[in-house]
DNA sequence: AGTTTAACTTACCAATTGGTAAATAATAAT
DNA sequence: ATTATTATTTACCAATTGGTAAGTTAAACT
């Protein structure tokens, strides 16, 4: 009935690949070496997901649907102009903390031309259209500033993303509390997003 | 007399590099196809830096050694307190926008556990030692808020690199005039700053 | 002219990589 | 019990990888 297993072998197969996706990267990931740490050979992950380049679509797929999935709740609750939006800001970076994994692998996928870029790019399309759909409706009635949706969610995005970067950057440099950063990026972007959309609110200088 | 030249074999050989380490990353950067690329074979590569990583490290020194020269420059001069900070800024987003190539090198290379990561923290270091120093001395004269310096500039550091990210996403999503998005970065960064450093600055809500 | 040194090439290699094909084991269906 | 299907393994391979060793050419020195 699932689409995929959270247990069995499958499921242990995706896990293991996010890890060393997220972490090492896509070239530098050996199947041999996440079927080693398995107890599996490479051809079992060969038999599920056919290419490695397979098993990094089924990889992202599965990431980008948890993600999505947030994205959605928060997009079908009632919340209307601003406050859905600062909900949106808040809640990724909920999840974002919760599982980094999910961030080092948007980073990998991010790069143009990268192995899954395409795939993150097909999923994420309908959502960025219903996105900018939504947005365009509400500065139509006014309850929004004018704007190019568009830039706004990727620059949102990228905040999001480069919060891979600055947390291990700042882990590699033994700053082991990264949480005040991360706050401070997350008020950063709410206000960058008011800035950007809110009405009702005035740039102050 | 210098320590590399410009022209000849060794400059193109670096040239190359960079332009295939920044965007392809250091896995995916094979040296027989840059070797090809030059018209040359892959051991007049291994000749002038031994091994891959070797070569890679000599991009970093020498693109770094750009960065930190420019980062100097701006030490160097009798801008005082907060104007030296956002002077800073300005220049770094300005280099940043002029080689871009840079800023892929250094999202590939801040990657901790990478190749290069290394090599960078070891260029790195004396200059964040002299920084901090210099900011600890302005916040006991009072000429700059109390914080944890290195926090800041790691901060600052890593939204620059996110700019490599964000614009690569931004032109992949067919959106060509990046310029703007840049702006808006360069001046959250410069707010960011100010909210922390500057001691005659009051937050506003 | 002869010798040394630097720059580059040809030839080669061991290791690893993703992937194919076929065999075997386990589970489900009849 | 037999068949069919799914899951996993053993065996193998062609291609690519970074790297070594030795040869060749060109330039600089004496």
């Amino acid at each position: 009935m699932e689409k995929y297993e959270k247990f069995g072998t499958k499921g242990k197969i995706l896990d293991a690949a996010l890890e060393s996706f997220s972490t090492s990267g896509f070239d530098a990931t050996s199947l041999d070496v996440v079927a080693k740490s398995l107890g599996v050979r490479k051809q079992t992950i060969l038999y599920h997901f056919t290419t490695k380049k397979g098993l990094l679509n089924a990889v992202v797929e599965r990431e980008a649907g948890n993600l999505i999935n947030s994205i959605e709740e928060v997009l079908n609750s009632d919340l209307k102009g601003w406050e859905r939006i600062e909900a949106l800001a808040r809640m990724i970076f909920r999840l974002a903390l919760r599982e980094p994994l999910l961030l080092g692998l948007l980073r990998e996928v991010s790069r143009p031309g990268s192995a899954g870029s395409e795939r993150l790019r097909i999923l994420m399309t309908p959502l960025m259209d219903r996105a900018t759909f939504w947005m365009q409706s509400e500065m139509e009635v006014g309850r929004m500033r004018r704007t190019d949706p568009r830039l706004v969610i990727l620059s949102a995005y990228s905040t999001v993303v480069g919060l891979a970067t600055e947390i291990e950057v700042l882990r590699a440099a033994g700053i082991e509390q990264a949480l005040r950063p991360v706050t401070v990026r997350r008020r950063e972007l709410i206000r960058f997003l008011r800035v950007s959309l809110d009405p009702d609110y005035m740039q102050s200088k």
